[in-house]
RNA sequence: GGGCCCGUAGCUCAGCUGGUUAGAGCGCGCGCUUGAUAAGCGUGAGGUCGAAAGUUCAAAUCUUUCCGGGCCCA
């Protein structure tokens, strides 16, 4: 080693850091996001970025992606943010591509739970909800949720979101309730809406329907009653009669069931009247039972003959204190459906056919195994009896639900024997139907026990008191019935071959649209091909109302397939809600207003008060959004939310659109998983593991959690929590520092002194090969809407390929050569081609911060979100060329490994102090390393190429064949500016601590007038 | 209970139609640098690919069952 000592004096006098081309930049390291991004935010409102890249893309193709409104009663969570964060990526994403990507927000602000919320503060105040004016209640209604939208749009736009904010959709504006009850109007008139009757929880003490999550479950005591029904009769064959299915064929029962009953176990003695079956399950086994042995007066009579579940027989016959009894035999599942069943009041009025049905919801766990089914009275009750229905009415059963209760409580005409008992008191109490209906039992002989039961059992949310399921008419839109065609009456398109029902044109449309990930097809599908009419109506007051009238007598439709005055009703009631909204529905006089003049006899029209489903509403938002707006079109390219909306948005939109259009509104279909909490698990308020979109923001910025969404999986749930937030955390600030010194050395770039591409170093070439190779990537991830496959390639190829190594590499040229160097300018050249590239890349992405990189690149310039996205030319490509630095990167980690432990040994510190001999056996590979500075490549200060065997104890890598390095010091002077060990130090007089390479530099720096 | 989907290193993800010792980034340990410095570089340790059967010469990759998780229904 031949150090010579560095004269004290002169490496005083100079500070050659000042001669350096080293980074500058004003882009600090530390983003500080929850302060910058509202800075960024306010110059995008100033410049109103918005408008500005309206007028950019005036006349580019479009591409809409239409927003799926948001509930508008409460902040965003994170499952929000989720939602919106994609959409804008994709947004943002479609405009540098090229189109014209206008993004128009909207909320859906109808519905239940604004209503409630209005109710509550009615009730806070000592008020009840039906003494307030249904006008006066929807404008507080109207109020609430537009407070939502306001704080609901700031939120969205501190996400970064940029759209049509200044000018939303909402469901409740007087256009949208116009065009909305139009396009119901239109089902009216294509025959697809009709009226039927379901039952619902309904409260007598309020007199209104609940829904669901407006009950809880109460202890309560229930009156129970084992029932008889009296075996009749045993099916015949249908017969197939001149091509017609005759109604079914019946015959006395089978010898052995004769005088036998099947018995039925209830807790609500009073839908006895609406039983119209018994349900029993082929998975449980039934015998025949013949009492031998009971008491004097019993309920239950020796000889009695009784089907039931065998598990239960012991303690039902226990129960109608039976002393002894016997099997007669097993019940097969097929001699049960076989069987009808009398009604047990049959004396009363009740003369109907009682079929058994097969149902999954029938268990032996109590009760008798069989299932009292009144479908009036029943969620499962309603639904094996719709599903039966086709069969049913082949046995000539009327399949008509009876309304068996009225809307207090009071047992009907339709409950022969019972009318005017009282189910439940206005004030909530049992009323005497129970009693009257057991005694009727009795008095008939059909009763074998009775009992009472503690359990738990609905009760409203708001009085406390038990609610019933009742029958009450409500509106539906078929799925399988001829939609008809302007003008047509029903059977007018006989004749054609495939019937045009909205299931069959769903279908299509599930066919027709693209799925993103594909499994979405399938199970909107399945639902599709599933699901039972469409019930539109809610028995409510914020919303739009489904705005026909309906003829008493005849009921007749207005606007209707038959009606002669539809169009001018229509006419007359989207006028009337475009300037009024649909408070016009309900204001005085409406009825003469919409069908005056129309109609002989006003009197026998009734108008519907009903409101639409909010599942309709939104399900329209193409019809008053997507083909209102001239910034938009129809269909949409995208429509995209969380899995959930199979069942919800995605699939309203595809009935109502199908229903009015005869295709779906959309093109295409993304799907997003749900957010979960770090562990996989749901997250909940009580497990203490919920991320709020608000926190995130304020501790780290919307750039953090846009990256959270980047590289996370959408397609499947995500997961959110306080190490994966980290984990962004720390990837955001790598990207962010190779950013910022590409921006602190781009400061040194004169544009003007760009070589030729020809005079590019093969370095240089290398990595605009491979940044062609991650356009690729991005390319196609972009295409398949794949982020993290985007940001995957963009991260790695700026940690891998760039920060630890080309720029480590390029660091000395950069810094170090003069400032007339080829080289250095080639660098610049491509440091910039390099950054101008990334930066819009991912500016869909992280837009805050590449907007801030932009700014501070090109000071004064517009948004980089008004650019496309960069043409990479397929020319810097070179496979050959790539092949080769493969190779001789391969043989850097050699070199690499090698010093790696000549660092632990303490023999050198930094690189630069060394200068290895490598060994490399194969002479292709020699021959190529010859070619190229490897010292330069492993950042050392010299390397020894030589051809000979390497000596034992030389360094190699298992996969790395042919190459062995043996380690040495760099011998020679360290450069005081470049700190390179040379043997050229002190070539030039004027700088003797520095080498020549270095001199010249400095000769050129202080040409130029430089001091230090 | 039914339909659809998911389960690869501490974290986020690659691993195509089955084929050599399962990869990357981040994090973590150790070291270097101090001219990207609350940064940069190098290097190391981490996985029985949820579990078990099966098909096959060969399975993270195909089949079945189970376990765990999610969405939607019931």
């Amino acid at each position: 080693m031949t150090d010579t000592p560095v004269d004290a004096a002169a490496a005083r006098a100079v500070d050659y850091s000042k001669t350096l081309f080293l980074p500058v930049t004003d882009f600090p390291m530390r983003a500080g996001l929850p302060q910058k991004e509202p800075e960024i935010l306010a110059k995008w409102a100033a410049d109103d970025l918005y408008r500005a890249l309206r007028r950019e893309a005036a006349g580019r193709p479009k591409f809409v992606l239409h927003d799926g409104p948001p509930y508008a009663n409460g902040h965003l969570h994170i499952g929000h943010a989720l939602n919106k964060i994609l959409k804008d990526v994709i947004t943002r994403q479609k405009q540098m591509e090229g189109f014209d990507s206008n993004y128009v927000p909207g909320w859906d602000c109808h519905g239940l739970p604004i209503e409630w919320k209005i109710e509550e503060k009615y009730r806070a105040a000592g008020q009840n909800k039906d003494d307030v004016p249904k006008k006066e209640f929807r404008a507080e209604c109207r109020a609430f949720a537009e407070h939502w939208v306001g704080i609901q749009s700031a939120e969205f736009q501190r996400l970064g979101v940029i759209g049509d904010f200044a000018n939303p959709y909402l469901t409740m504006a007087y256009e949208a309730e116009a065009i909305i009850a139009g396009e119901i109007q239109k089902f009216a008139l294509t025959g697809q809406l009709y009226r039927g009757s379901k039952p619902v929880m309904w409260s007598v003490v309020e007199k209104t329907a609940l829904a669901e999550a407006e009950v809880e479950y109460q202890d309560y005591t229930s009156d129970t009653i084992f029932v008889k029904f009296p075996v009749k009769l045993t099916q015949g064959v249908r017969e197939l009669i001149g091509g017609e299915v005759e109604p079914r064929r019946y015959n006395a029962p089978p010898v052995e069931f004769a005088g036998a009953s099947v018995v039925i176990w209830t807790t609500t003695p009073w839908t006895i009247p609406g039983n119209r079956a018994v349900s029993f399950s082929n998975r449980i086994a039934y015998g025949l039972y013949r009492v031998t042995a009971s008491p004097e007066g019993n309920w239950a009579t020796v000889g009695e003959l009784l089907v039931l579940a065998d598990k239960l027989a012991d303690e039902v016959m226990k129960a109608a204190k039976v002393e002894a009894f016997e099997k007669v035999g097993d019940v097969s599942a097929e001699e049960l459906k076989a069987l009808t069943l009398a009604h047990p009041l049959a004396a009363l009025g009740y003369g109907f056919q009682v079929p058994l049905l097969d149902g999954d919801h029938v268990t032996d766990d109590s009760g008798t195994g069989f299932v009292h089914t009144a479908p009036g009275h029943g969620r499962e009750d309603f639904e094996i009896w719709m599903h039966n229905a086709r069969d049913l009415t082949l046995r000539d059963i009327d399949t008509a639900i009876p309304f068996t209760v009225d809307d207090s409580g009071f047992l009907t005409q339709d409950a022969p024997g019972f009318t005017g008992r009282s189910v439940i008191t206005d004030k909530g109490d049992k009323g005497d139907a129970n009693k009257a209906v057991i005694d009727a039992l009795v008095e008939a002989r059909a009763l074998l026990a009775r009992g009472r039961m503690k359990h738990q059992y609905p009760h409203s949310w708001r009085s406390k008191k038990p609610v019933i399921f009742r029958n009450t008419p409500q509106w539906f839109i078929h799925m399988d019935r001829e939609i008809l065609k302007a003008g047509e009456t029903a059977g007018a398109s006989a004749g054609t071959s495939e019937p045009d029902t909205l299931r069959a044109r769903a279908l299509r449309a599930i066919a027709d649209t693209t799925f993103y990930p594909p499994a979405g097809q399938n199970r909107l599908n399945g639902m599709i091909a599933n699901r039972p009419d469409w019930v539109v109506s809610r028995q409510r007051a914020w919303g739009v109302p489904i705005a026909v009238f309906r003829n008493t007598a005849t009921g007749e439709l207005a606007p209707g397939p038959t009606f002669a005055g539809s169009a001018e009703v229509q006419a007359r009631v989207a006028a009337a809600f475009t300037s009024e909204g649909a408070d016009a529905w309900y204001a005085d006089g409406a009825k003469e207003r919409f069908l005056g003049g129309l109609v002989d006899d006003l009197g026998a029209w009734t108008k519907v008060d009903d409101i639409l489903d909010v599942w309709f509403d939104s399900g329209s938002t193409h019809a008053f959004c997507l083909r209102r707006r001239a910034d938009l079109k129809w269909p949409a390219d995208m429509y995209l939310e969380g899995s959930d909306q199979h069942r919800g948005w995605f699939h309203s939109s595809l009935l109502e659109s199908c229903g009015t259009n005869g295709r779906a509104p959309y093109d295409a279909v993304l799907t997003h998983g749900f957010v979960m909490a770090e562990d996989g698990r749901k997250m909940s308020k009580s497990l203490g593991n919920q991320t709020q979109p608000q926190d995130v923001i304020k501790q780290s910025g919307a750039d953090i959690l846009r990256l959270w969404v980047m590289t996370s999986d959408y397609a499947d749930d995500l997961r959110i929590g306080k190490e994966i937030l980290q984990t962004n955390v720390e990837s955001y600030r790598k990207l962010r520092n190779t950013l910022r010194w590409m921006l602190g050395t781009l400061a040194h770039h004169v544009p003007a002194e760009d070589p030729a591409p020809a005079d590019r170093p093969e370095l240089e070439r290398l990595i605009l090969h491979r940044l062609a190779e991650v356009a690729d990537q991005v390319k196609a991830g972009y295409a398949e809407y794949d982020f993290k496959r985007v940001v995957g390639a963009i991260s790695n190829f700026m940690v891998v390929d760039l920060s630890a190594f080309y720029f480590d590499v390029r660091k000395d040229a950069l810094y170090c050569e003069p400032r007339s160097s080829v080289k250095r300018r080639a660098a610049l050249a491509v440091v910039a081609t390099l950054f101008d590239t990334l930066v819009k890349w991912l500016a869909p992405m992280l837009p805050f911060t590449m907007e801030e990189a932009w700014g501070q690149r090109f000071p004064g310039a517009r948004s980089v979100h008004l650019e496309l996205f960069p043409d990479v030319s397929a020319d810097w490509r070179d496979d050959a060329l790539a092949a080769r630095w493969a190779k001789i990167r391969d043989v850097r980690r050699v070199v690499t490994g090698a010093l790696e432990l000549e660092r632990a040994a303490k023999r050198i510190g930094s690189s630069l102090e060394a200068a290895p001999v490598v060994h490399v056996g194969d002479a292709a590979l020699h021959a190529l390393l010859a070619e190229i500075d490897l010292a330069e490549i492993a950042i050392t200060s010299g390397v020894v190429l030589v051809a000979t065997p390497a000596p034992d104890g030389a360094f190699t890598l298992p996969d790395v064949a042919d190459v062995a390095v043996v380690p040495a010091k760099a011998v020679g002077t360290r450069c005081a500016r470049s700190w390179r060990v040379t043997d050229d130090v002190g070539a030039d007089p004027r700088w003797p601590d520095v080498s020549a390479r270095d001199a010249r530099a400095l000769a050129e720096w202080a040409a130029a007038g430089g001091t230090a």
